[in-house]
DNA sequence: AATCAGACCAACCGCTATGCC
DNA sequence: TGGCATAGCGGTTGGTCTGAT
């Protein structure tokens, strides 16, 4: 990938340049570094013959020059392990970098923006859609528009009505499908019919409210001191969601214990 | 063949952490 | 203890590539 010398700038009596890194920049920095070694990044450019900031040299060196960088090809084992600590560890890109040898985390982050956190993305809210036991059956009727008419059918534990509120939530089974236009209870002892329709807002808000509660209970799990077992969750943010001071120490710290053990 | 949108990724920027005086 | 310099980190930018139309 090619950077065009986007914009120099003065910097006092000399111009920085800024953007791609010619072959001639490389093999500058590339020798000054074996002959001097790394003693100072900010002072390293002049004498290395470089019209760049100590910035930019440190970057190049760390992202693409240094020995044993590895480019490219990121194995299925390694992109298991990205998706495993950003789980754990959330966007520490430089925590993550350090347990896969030869990557940078300049090169996880762009892999993880670019590909995975999609990936992840989706699959985690199939889980939660999981976790909300209900299951779609998009080709009924006009279902095809529906925003989850893509989703493939999950399996489908029962869920206990709320009888006799005004919000009865309809008896799901086996047989039983959740569409926008409500839940259609399909057994053959009986004539196929239709609960009272849900309207998609509902049926979002809902999906909502069940992943807030997961969230929710897991967040307690954390501060019970059992295990956290999902999701990258931001300890800061959860202090102060739940109100909570994590009295001894911080909560990256916590996190980072809970990592540890 | 031309155009466009999205994916990819190197590099930049701003901020924080750390070390030294 | 405070201030400064430097290193490091994570978010963002923007140029190129590529596939779809």
């Amino acid at each position: 990938m090619v950077r065009h010398p986007l914009r120099s700038y003065k910097n006092s009596s000399t111009t920085v340049k800024k953007g791609n890194w010619s072959e001639e920049e490389d093999q500058k920095l590339i020798a000054y570094i074996r002959r001097y070694g790394i003693w100072n990044w900010t002072h390293m450019p002049k004498p290395a013959g470089l019209a760049r900031t100590g910035k930019s040299c440190r970057l190049r060196w760390m992202n693409y020059l240094r020995p044993n960088i590895r480019h490219g090809n990121i194995t299925k084992e390694e992109e298991d392990l990205i998706i495993e600590l950003h789980r754990l560890l959330g966007n520490k890109w430089a925590a993550i970098a350090a347990r896969l040898p030869g990557r940078t985390d300049n090169e996880i982050k762009n892999y993880w923006n670019s590909r995975l956190n999609k990936r992840v993305g989706c699959r985690n809210k199939l889980q939660i859609l999981t976790a909300c036991h209900i299951k779609f059956k998009p080709e009924h009727n006009n279902s095809s528009s529906h925003p989850y008419a893509s989703l493939p059918t999950i399996d489908t534990p029962k869920l206990e009505p709320d009888v006799g509120s005004q919000n009865e939530i309809p008896r799901m089974s086996e047989n039983s499908f959740c569409t926008s236009h409500g839940v259609h209870h399909d057994d053959k002892t009986s004539e196929s019919s239709w609960y009272s329709p849900c309207s998609v807002i509902e049926e979002e808000q809902r999906l909502w409210e069940q992943f807030l509660a997961l969230r929710d209970l897991e967040i307690e799990e954390i501060f019970c001191g059992t295990k956290m077992h999902s999701g990258a969750t931001d300890p800061d943010l959860v202090c102060m969601q739940q109100g909570l001071v994590y009295h001894s120490g911080t909560c990256e710290d916590f996190i980072m214990d809970l990592w540890e053990k």
